[in-house]
DNA sequence: ATAAACTTTCAATAATTTTTGAAAGTTCTA
DNA sequence: TAGAACTTTCAAAAATTATTGAAAGTTTAT
């Protein structure tokens, strides 16, 4: 199998995937092309490689830039912009459940604060049932956010790695 | 504040968090109203609070068992079925990881396999930073498994959190 | 066997999200 | 200061995804 073929199949497959977890197609190619790419790509690279259009990609490199999965690159000589992607994959996966946190954790995060503030009125049961909810949610919350800082630690920490995997 | 009040506050900001994670919006809503109900609903009960039509009430739910977060529920001398979600939050969580799990990691495991099989032509460079990739890539699924193993851990293992609190 | 009560299906429609592409904006060179 | 090289913006179009609702299907009671 030819080296381009590859590259184009992971392209693909990294485009369907990031579609499923909500990240536009196109943002997840160009994410991948940058990814499988040995040097530093242009806009007009990627435009004819994935085939969309400039201000597609345009837009996209520039979210790809914000999550900190990509970084813009100056060469010598050329006036045109080129981008590499960071190709630590363990500290692209925390950058992508820090923006998904920081997006999606936090709405939840100020309703349960906001109903927890205020008193809640009905049947007794009812409102029982409902806080208890509440109180489980925040719980849940919580232990999502130990996990991420567990996730930190698996990263780069050879001892706490083998730590959990004696206790497992 | 009115307990029907908070509860439909719920149900909206659930439906979109959901939204956000490319979970259907009504799907989501189902759920939450479920999850913050007393008792078990009824198809009709949930079409008059969500207003939603039938039919979609009905794939949802569909889904929502599927998913194993919503079970069917009947009640003595009544013919419709109601429903009612699972409410160990904890529970809810794991099996939507391993739905997706399911469902989006398995693609990635399949490509890596079909990539790492094939012998690659190109470059040398260039066909080694592709298969480091590869490498890093499946290194990275491998951790995510490790950090679900984890989380299980952390659900029901009193012990193992205090540890890994100390840790921290 | 009939009909009422209820559930499921799915083609059509609506809503949402993504992409395009051309125009406006910027920066650099001479 | 003009103009070439490049980047950004955003309204409109396309693509995708979710929802409706009415008809078909199923189950239950009599």
């Amino acid at each position: 199998m030819k080296l381009q073929d590859a590259k184009m199949e992971f392209v693909q497959t990294w485009g369907s995937i990031g579609s499923s977890w909500g990240i536009p197609r196109s943002m997840a190619q160009i994410h991948a092309l940058l990814l499988a790419s040995n040097e530093a790509l242009s806009t007009e690279d990627v435009m004819e490689t994935i085939k969309i259009s400039r201000g597609n990609v345009n837009i996209n490199m520039r979210e790809l830039i914000n999550w900190n999965l990509v970084a813009k690159q100056n060469k010598l000589g050329e006036r045109k912009e080129f981008f590499t992607a960071n190709t630590d994959i363990m500290a692209m996966a925390q950058n992508i459940v820090q923006e998904r946190k920081k997006r999606e954790l936090q709405p939840v995060l100020d309703l349960l604060e906001k109903l927890k503030t205020d008193k809640i009125q009905g049947k007794k049961e009812e409102v029982e049932h409902f806080n208890k909810l509440m109180v489980e949610l925040e719980d849940f919350i919580k232990q999502l956010d130990q996990l991420s800082e567990i996730w930190l630690k698996l990263k780069d920490n050879f001892f706490f790695k083998k730590m959990i995997k004696t206790m497992s």
